[in-house]
Order: structure tokens, then C-alpha cells, then sequence
DNA sequence: CGCGGTCCTTGACCAAGGTTAAGCGATCCC
DNA sequence: GGGATCGCTTAACCTTGGTCAAGGACCGCG
């Protein structure tokens, strides 16, 4: 049983599938389909061996880690239509974060066996990885800069603006997942989330159950940017 | 001209020519010699066209991003037998950081394009590469769970940990650069940073001019450990 | 309906570290 | 030798956000 018509859209998306082009993607994949998880189920945990890669297709997935005291830190929050993991596959093998969905979801998982003949086929692919690699670290390096110099209500309206599909004007975006996961993905407390909120009521943002509407998302841009 | 003796024992520690292989490694670096930088001279500027990467021999070097307030924000330190830049490379083309000497030092730098007939050559190498990222990404996230995890003294003892030659008993650590800049690789100001300082006295750190000694590493590394 | 659970918000309090400003020792350079 | 500058430290104060505790909105369920 391969993916719907629809599935192979999504799947096409990401970057690493548009890399390798679809005779290549076809055949990876390969007839295997997607695995429907409920909301709340692990997908891999740290520390397990690094076996494949995922991309998702419908839902949402946090990467965290557990601190030794307990405490869950929130990594990445992945939506559909993104892959992950694909890099941890070359760490010795094991996964450094744990994973979990926070919505019912269905994910497509990759052999890592698979991907690894494919570079070998055509060593581009491997800078394409690379590239995405260097995406992610970017990402990361840009994320401890923000951590130290914003403060907690300019990291929340940097959040929405990217989750906002227009640039500028007003926009509505969804929550389909608690605000504590927000929050423990911005660093920081529920209760000071809560809090940051209400300052941002003065720039034009209102909170409704589960969507925010943004008065001008250039405007709460600016004031992310300080 | 080719590399001395002790500089080849420097390059092959780090881990990318470890994964290349003496044979590839001498091939990418050819006879080029390196370069040598006073203190506070510019390896490139954010936005330069990335066009290669970088193995510190000798000193120190910062990796660094002008906020548009002016404020300098430390990514990164680089000392004697690191490789840096290496992952900008594959992003486009840009340099997402500056990157400035902090001391005098001797600096090597490889040809991108000799890297990427490198991979095509041998594409095993792009897997060690990729391990290479992954070990990073995966040091950058444990940073930014630091972050939020330790307080200023734990910081700076592991800091200083780090820098031991040491794993127990007493040390002698060296500080070729100024404390402000420590300070900003830590995430604080100068002031906290002495502050904290006076802290660590108690655990039999003592600090002169230009270097800090150190009664019991493995003590002060059970206090960074919490 | 009422009960309990989960998620979210609010308020009072507190600790860490940023801010501001002053002072001190070294070094540089006329 | 005597400013001037730089790096570092110290102290008083204040802002941020974490902690703790209480309460409110919504939901499922008996």
C-alpha cells in the first residue's frame, strides 16, 4: 500500500524530498505508509537507536528533552509537512531528544538503510543534508541570541508573526496545542506566558480560546525586533 | 609550503580530518600554509560569501553578531585544534557571523571547493561530516538547556572546567582574553561575571591577573553539575 | 445537574541578574 | 612623572521572570 495523491503533495514539500527528486523519493518511501498515532504517543525516545527518519503528514510533534531534575524542555515543535530526526541518524546511531505527538497525527518513517544507499547513489544529496544541517544550527545559534537578548514578550510576538502566514496587516493564527507547550518552547513559564500575553493586548493582540488575532503582524514584527 | 610537524598533530585532532583520513586531509589542505592574525583582526564578516572554512592552529577567535543596537553578542569561542565555519559553507553561501581573533594566532583555511570534490570522491565522507553537524546541533541544544539551568557561578565552573587540562585535583587555567569577553560567551554582563567570581572563592577558586587557579577540579565540577 | 479534572489566569512574593555609577589599579603615552 | 584610558570590581537599586497558591473557565461524566 503506497500514499494517497494527496500524502505525496506533502511529502513533496519538504526540502530533503524536493532534493532527491521523485524517482528517488518514490523509491525510498517505497510501498511502506504512514503509522496514525494518537495524541500524547511517543514517537522515538532519547536515547533509542537512530534508525530512520519522519516526515509528517498531518498533525503536530514536539522534539524535548527530560532534564535530570525532571523538567521537560521543549526543542522543536514540528507541523505538516516537515521532516526531522534525519540528521540524529549520524550521531553513533542514537537519538538525542526524545519525541512525541501533541495531536492525533500521521508520520511516515524512512529507513535509515535506505537513505544511506541513496547518498551513496548521488553524493549531492549529501550536501542538500548538509545544507539543511546548517539550517537547523543557524536556527539554534539565532535561538540562544534571542534567548538572552529578548524579552519574554518579544519572544512570544516573534512566535506569532512566524506562525502568521501574512507579513504584515491583520492575521488569525490557530493554537492546536496547549500554551504550556508555547511557553516551554519560548523558555519560559506558563505563568509568565500568561502574563506576556496581556502586555501584548496593548500592540493590537487578542487571545481567544484556541486562535490569536494579530492587528498588524508588521507592527508586532517591529516590536519583536525591539 | 606545507604544514610543520606539531601543525599536522593540531589539525588531525579535530574530529572532521580525523573522519577524513590522513591521505584526504593532506590532499584538501595541499601546500598552503597558514595564515597568521594579530589580536583583533577580522577572519570574515557576517554576510561574506562563504567560500570556505577555517582550523585554528594557534590563539583564540570569536564568533560573534553585531545586534542592530550595537551590542555584541559571543556566539562561539575557538581555540588551537577547532575547526569553525565549516556548516556556513553549505547555507547558501553566507556567513551567518563574524569571526574576529582575540589573541594572535595562526589560522588555516580550506578551499569549499576542494571539500565538495573531496565528498564527491568519497562520499563516506559526507557521512562523518554529517555526524560532525550532528554533534554540534546536538552541543548547542545542551547550551540552551544550560542556559536556563544554571545559575552564573555554575556557568563560569564549567567554563573553567572545561578549560583544565585537569580532571581532578588542583589546576592552572590561563585567561589569554578579556573577562568581558568570557562574560558574553557565558551569557552575562561583566559585572555579574566578577560577582560570581567572589562566589567561587569559596570552592578554592582563586583568581590573579591572567589566570585562575583552581584548588579541585573535580570539586568545582560537581558544584557546575549542581 | 453537580462533581472532578485539566488548562489557563491572576496575584503576592522572591531571587537572580541587569543597570547605573563610582572607584581602583595598570598601562600607555606624552 | 602625571594625566588619560582601559579593564575590573564594588555597591545600591530595579526589572524580569520563577515560585507558590488560589481561583476561574471549560469539559466529560455519572
Amino acid at each position: 500500500m503506497g500514499l494517497s495523491d494527496p500524502d505525496w503533495d506533502i511529502v513533496m514539500r519538504a526540502p530533503l524530498f524536493k532534493a532527491m527528486g521523485p524517482t528517488i523519493s518514490r523509491a525510498m518511501i517505497g510501498d511502506r505508509g504512514p503509522k496514525t498515532y494518537a495524541r500524547g504517543e511517543r514517537i522515538f525516545d532519547e536515547g533509542d537507536p537512530a534508525d530512520g527518519f519522519f516526515c509528517l503528514l498531518d498533525g503536530w510533534a514536539k522534539l524535548y528533552r527530560l532534564r535530570e531534575d525532571g523538567e521537560e524542555v521543549v526543542v522543536a515543535i514540528f507541523s505538516a509537512g516537515e521532516t526531522f530526526a534525519e540528521v540524529a541518524m549520524f550521531l553513533g546511531g542514537r537519538f538525542p531528544a526524545s519525541c512525541e505527538t501533541v495531536s492525533p497525527a500521521r508520520i511516515l518513517k524512512i529507513d535509515a538503510a535506505k537513505l544511506r544507499r541513496a547518498v551513496m547513489d548521488k553524493p549531492q544529496l549529501a550536501f542538500d543534508m548538509l545544507a539543511a544541517a546548517s539550517m537547523r544550527l543557524r536556527h539554534l545559534v539565532d535561538e540562544i541570541e534571542h534567548l538572552k537578548a529578548r524579552s519574554a514578550p518579544q519572544r512570544i510576538a516573534d512566535f506569532f508573526v512566524r506562525q502568521a502566514a501574512e507579513s504584515s496587516g491583520p492575521a488569525r493564527i490557530a493554537l492546536p496545542y496547549e500554551k504550556a507547550l508555547i511557553a516551554s518552547r519560548l523558555g519560559m513559564k506558563p505563568e509568565s506566558f500568561s502574563r506576556a500575553l496581556g502586555k501584548l493586548a496593548d500592540l493590537g493582540v487578542v487571545v481567544e480560546r484556541e486562535s490569536v488575532s494579530i492587528a498588524d503582524v508588521a507592527r508586532l514584527a517591529a516590536f519583536a525586533d525591539g
